[in-house]
DNA sequence: CTGTCAAATGACAGTAACTCTCAAAAGATG
DNA sequence: CATCTTTTGAGAGTTACTGTCATTTGACAG
């Protein structure tokens, strides 16, 4: 269900995830380490700001976090993953699997898609476009992008496998998946670019419409 | 054009790019180059086989081809480039162009995909299957597949953009080739890993034609 | 409050992919 | 043969990342 809770959860989750997470009751242990993530990634972000991604080590963050370097790999198990991942991504699986089994999955996507990213511009719009700015700039960000489970492709095959009940993807899965995940990708980057000016929710809308139209127009 | 020759080609060239390459008339400089990068990559394959990716250094690859370090990464800027790029892909961006302009942009991606994979699979068909199984095998190189010029992505919106005749490609070219390029990829890893027993022109015809369904299917 | 256990941390050593610089070697050219 | 340019190798340096081990710190029972 969540990474952050291996036992069972109380179903009456609050809307915006991170903050059902501090606001739930932790443990100090738990706490601390919730604190210790939060404080490395915006040090890291605010050195990245300045000095630019390439330029600026683990090391570097890791003292500014006064953390140690080792540390700091137990939190994010490469420097990439500073930007790319987040804590939502088990949020979209779980709205994408609550929608009806019958709708079309195309549609499926478009909404549970939409819906978070409301929910993202409302709560943390500022950290999303330095985020998705990095990663259109930064080469091997932009190359990681793919990668790992936190990639709109994955999180989109494991909907569409367990939507069927099966074990593995069919070949139709994982090319609906890849397609999608990285048809919206590119609407979220564009956006980036955009510097955050281009509707994005019209973007997406409007990536939606293009896979729907079997690319007709081009 | 082409990368390798940045000067005027003779138009009459064979069907085989690899082949052309070895046949043109090169100085003995060229012809050497030529030789030391095949060697590199002959060698490394071998190493990889035997020992996988990750236990092969670079270091143990440039002693078997015979060169220092430094010339490895004068021929192969990463040890991903080993198996992440080839030299067919300005010929696919060649084969699509030459393609009609009125014809449905999908449609041209078919042709040219097919019939560069005609080409490929008599060509080099193992060295194809080893390469593609690598990337399903190691997650390096897995996530590494959508970076760089190599990228189906990059070809098929340069494809796009060109044929347009525009200098920025507009979101509907990114997302177009997003998908495409996603898409076609998991048909080719498909293939690999049913180790080249499933018949890869007709997985590639099934992936078109959910692209060109709209993904009304699932 | 205290002792005990488990989890988190830091210090440290090591590996390997790259980068940069510079001098030597080898092909091109007249 | 002489000169110019390209290619190469040697070596030093940086940095992301891994693995180990001793120390610290929070959890918890008595």
């Amino acid at each position: 269900m969540n990474s952050k809770q291996p036992t069972a959860a109380p179903p009456d989750a609050p809307a915006n995830p991170v903050q059902a997470l501090l606001e739930a009751p932790l443990s100090l242990r738990e706490r601390k380490k919730l604190k210790t993530r939060q404080t490395i990634r915006r040090e890291a972000y605010r050195l990245i700001t300045e000095q630019g991604y390439e330029n600026t080590t683990v090391e570097q963050i890791a003292a500014a976090a006064e953390v140690s370097p080792s540390t700091f790999f137990r939190y994010f198990a490469t420097k990439e993953d500073l930007v790319l991942t987040d804590e939502y991504d088990p949020v979209v699986l779980d709205t994408l699997l609550a929608r009806p089994a019958d709708e079309p999955f195309l549609q499926s996507c478009r909404e549970s898609m939409i819906g978070l990213i409301r929910d993202l511009l409302q709560h943390e719009r500022q950290e999303l476009l330095i985020r998705m700015r990095l990663v259109t700039e930064v080469p091997a960000l932009r190359a990681g992008l793919s990668r790992s489970s936190s990639s709109p492709q994955e999180l989109y095959l494991a909907a569409l496998t367990r939507r069927a009940g099966v074990e593995e993807p069919t070949l139709d899965m994982r090319i609906t998946a890849a397609a999608i995940g990285a048809a919206t990708t590119e609407a979220v980057l564009q956006w980036a670019e955009s510097d955050g000016v281009e509707d994005i929710v019209t973007l997406v809308d409007h990536t939606f419409a293009v896979l729907a139209s079997g690319f007709a127009g081009v």
